[in-house]
DNA sequence: TTGAAAGCGCTAACAG
DNA sequence: CTGTTAGCGCTTTCAA
């Protein structure tokens, strides 16, 4: 009844223990008569062996945690998705940790996941510290992180950046050759790295089609539905007001919309809205949501590809720089201004 | 650099190991001088026990894993965060695993888990087989069934069943007294316990409310969207055409209204569609969707608690029947029949 | 009140 | 080619 152990199976074929081992891990030549023995052995007593003791010994786990803001924040599914599609080929498990956008409970979790000796830890929340960072890389643990920059963070991790300036430039020259020239932008916290840079290439992309950055209206959101709504309130108020709106995520974007629609608003007609993610929902809500899209499940195989090629490379595993494009995504939120 | 044990925190205090086991974790009483010793040295050396060692002596991981479809069914994520919210609270870590719809990926999955020694397992996934709970409970490893029913499961796993009856009536009892005798409902795969469940409860539901179920329309979806649109083509050349439509889920719901409305009909008023599970969705596309809503995040809480009562218990815990109960929602997609 | 020592189930270096 | 043995880092008897 009992889990079954490799002693057993040594008994039952009359070998060792360690030729046992072997045979199952093909790290050394064993003679075919013995090696069927062993093999019978195994398939009698149903053996399976211990993950928790192997890894004791060989300082691998096969896992690896993934820490993410908030799962039911729609970026989010199709990249777990992604991680998943490899981790699966690898035979690696992944523990999921949501940081529900605090970095305490981040860090906790972290914590908790370096005393279960994960091999790598993928950051992808949008509440990082580097106090999470050096946590994992003190215990040599492996990191991959996406969309965060900070100045000794390079030598910790291998990255994933992510190329706004590309997507968010084609929507403002869509926009601004659409007739646009009052365009709003709805940040995320800028207190948050990636929200900084978002805003800053989206003030560049205003200079580069030629309107002035200086006079661009930024209000400060969530990445929630409900900062885009907050958002909207403040936006009607301005006189003159903004033609066009660049939310910083699509979820920020919708509650724009929505919050539009119920101030009576007609909407592309009376104001134009571009939402960042491309999330599924996007292409499906009415008007339908022109948006800067990002390839999210090609961003989890890519960061558990590095997770697990640096876990190989083991001890000075060469840190990758990895870049992935967004591009500009038409649908009917935007309009040419009349 | 390398990770400190627990022998070199017993050497610093100049104490036994078994002493620095016991006073980490109170299992015997000790001086409070060697106590604190032993504390001292914890603290400078940063000493973290590694659960790996840990695990291997007590048979105990302090993980669980959570089988579901696809995370990015909405379905799912605020059911992990309800998981995840008491999880975190025991030191629980969480492994994700999506079968995506498919048995036999499922039931490696659970053999991973199995390997990776989980303390429990919660099956929530639509793609069940007895095969894989029979494979968890072999090994002594804990599990909760979402909403499944197997004769033999009982007597090895905790269940939590939803009460789709009673949401189901409310709804076809909405309906009816709004006018509608023509409702027609839109499946899962009738393979799937549940969606005979749900069937077999529209077709009761029918019946109580005074509207005979042999004539009933059933088509057949497979829980998406795309299933939803499909479904619409079989039903828009039925004639009678049914004027109100019950979905076995919301994204099948959404595939029919935006597939009528490509069609060119005007919901509600052409035709009134009921979701069923409320998902965040529901409340925001348009027109807002009637649904049957189901208490996910208290589901996803449920599940972990009771994987916790199990683990508490050890060797022959109780298995415990839950079930939650499902509420009809009107929004705006249903309408009175004219 | 504390320590020594025997494992937990594996892997791998060493010997034969 | 195979077996013996020494750990991996903990917990927990058993003795002192």
């Amino acid at each position: 009844m009992n889990r079954v152990t490799i002693n057993e199976v040594a008994k039952r074929a009359g070998v060792s223990k360690s030729t046992v081992s072997h045979v199952l891990n093909k790290t050394r030549a064993v003679e075919e008569p013995t090696r069927q023995k062993v093999l019978k052995a195994v398939e009698e007593l149903g053996y399976r062996p211990s993950l928790v003791a192997r890894s004791l010994k060989s300082k691998r786990t096969n896992t690896a945690g993934l820490l993410i803001s908030d799962v039911s924040n729609p970026f989010y599914p199709d990249v777990i998705l992604g991680v998943e599609e490899v981790a699966f080929t690898e035979d690696y498990s992944i523990f999921l940790c949501n940081t529900n956008y605090d970095l305490e409970r981040g860090l906790k979790l972290v914590q908790s996941l370096v005393d279960k000796s994960v091999d790598g830890i993928m950051f992808m929340s949008s509440s990082m510290s580097m106090e999470m960072v050096q946590e994992a890389v003190e215990n040599r643990i492996k990191v991959v992180v996406l969309d965060w920059e900070e100045s000794n963070l390079q030598e910790m991790a291998s990255t994933i950046t992510i190329n706004f300036e590309i997507g968010i430039q084609q929507a403002i020259r869509h926009l601004v050759e659409s007739g646009h020239r009052r365009i709003a932008h709805i940040s995320g916290p800028l207190n948050l790295w990636t929200a900084r840079v978002r805003k800053n290439a989206f003030l560049k992309a205003l200079e580069q089609s030629g309107v002035d950055p200086s006079q661009a209206v930024i209000i400060e959101g969530d990445l929630r539905i409900e900062g885009g709504r907050k958002a909207f309130e403040q936006l009607i108020k301005l006189t003159p007001r903004p033609t066009a709106v660049v939310a910083a995520n699509d979820l920020t974007a919708l509650g724009v919309i929505w919050a539009a629609r119920n101030a009576g608003l007609d909407l592309p007609k009376d104001l134009s809205v571009v939402g960042l993610d491309d999330i599924d929902l996007a292409s499906k809500v009415s008007p339908s949501l022109s948006t800067i899209a990002l390839p999210r499940r090609e961003i989890g195989r890519l960061a558990m590809r590095t997770l697990l090629e640096m876990i190989a490379q083991g001890k000075d595993a060469e840190k990758s720089r990895l870049t992935v494009d967004t591009t500009f995504v038409l649908r009917q939120s935007t309009e040419r201004v009349r």
